[in-house]
DNA sequence: TCAAAAGTGTTCTCGTTACACCCATGT
DNA sequence: ACATGGGTGTAACGAGAACACTTTTGA
């Protein structure tokens, strides 16, 4: 039984608020990286397959009945979880913050959103993980159908200018975004304006029902 | 021990002869599956990583020093090699023909290279693998980086069009196709022309040196 | 001399970029 | 009234699509 061994999912789970990625961590309070922060976790049964370990997963954190997930890679350093040798399957997972709930279960642990370019200090290879699945989720934005899980109604499009700014790390010019963005047929005006900012108020918009696939940048 | 199993790597090896994609196959020799084709694939040991087994795998098979490995999708499903749980890690591998060689140790099997649109019947969840990698590489395949590892030295314009009507199942028209690839600026002539075909012989190219990541449609 | 495939240029369209001023709100 | 951020139009440019005839070889 040498080739046998622990299996478990690896969950980055991604919001964006107020045009910040940000990603769930849970506080460690045992040895090894007693204080650190790490992805959450589980081990896969016997008797269940990955998707399926992920989901329990997922729902012992939030209440959501559905959450968008998709596998991302293997992680399978010997020595990765320090004193026991685990085979990490990262799992992406993507939430709107409107919908988000966390669940009775998740009261256990101290869970927390982390803006992603100011991580705390992250245990085992977690660092390594999130790197890894925040540039597939880099890519992944650019196309409407993993945007819209973020986004299901009344965001901004100087909102979606500060994400695409981030993602690609330079200033976009305002009236060209907009007009690309909104000449692609994707958005409704909802009528409503935003309130509370500074500045003239911007208006509200939301995805049309219909867009599935489709890239734009 | 419940929840310790067995992890295997499962190669998708491709190349490209005269424009057509193909997969490297082994026929299996006994039950379950028998006289079927499958993927060919190795066991993780515990004193290995991932990378390190498909290594072997590779090695064990073709004996090219260094060929292009790329990590792909798990598979998990509790009942997908019938009678032991072993979870599947798909690696997709790339070679050309013309510096491939079989090592020594691949002589106690009968290995072939299968078109991807004719393939024999499959053991497993080979097909679902298979399709789950071709789909990988034909995004791939888009850039350069990747066109690069099948084609060494020695191409014709024509037959990378071939490779995109295939990749986009479509015409592409002639000139367009032409002007597109050559005011990239990764190509050189070498000064030959193909041989033994009929009509007008095709000018022979090979990629610029220094190009690296470029996407091409 | 015929069949088969390769090579070649121009025009039009449409998306992308660059760029400067006015508008609505809170203080 | 002023500071802050949102909303708007136009012109120049460049990449992509459409399109037909000539050239080189083998049979």
């Amino acid at each position: 039984m040498e080739n046998k061994m622990m299996i478990e999912t690896v969950l980055n789970l991604f919001t964006i608020e107020n045009g910040i990625i940000k990603i769930l961590l849970v506080h460690r309070e045992s040895d090894p990286y007693k204080t650190y922060w790490e992805l959450p976790a589980l081990t896969l049964n016997s008797d269940e397959n990955l998707e399926e370990c992920t989901n329990t997963l997922v729902t012992n954190i939030i209440s959501n009945k559905k959450i968008y997930v998709e596998q991302g890679d293997v992680f399978s350093n010997i020595n990765r979880k320090i004193d026991e040798r685990v085979i990490g399957v990262s799992y992406l997972g993507m939430v709107d913050q409107m919908s988000l709930e966390f669940s009775e279960l998740s009261k256990d642990k101290e869970y927390l959103w982390f803006d992603v370019t100011a991580l705390p200090k992250l245990a085992f290879d977690c660092k390594e993980i999130i790197d890894n699945s925040l540039s597939k989720l880099n890519s992944k934005l650019k196309n409407i159908k993993y945007l819209k899980l973020f986004f299901p109604s009344d965001f901004t499009i100087p909102e979606m200018q500060h994400i695409y700014e981030f993602l690609f790390n330079q200033k976009i010019d305002r009236r060209n975004f907009r007009k690309k963005f909104i000449n692609s047929n994707i958005l409704k005006e909802t009528g409503d304006y935003i309130k509370g900012a500074t500045g003239r108020p911007a208006k509200l918009y939301k995805f049309n029902e219909d867009v599935i696939e489709k890239n734009i940048f």
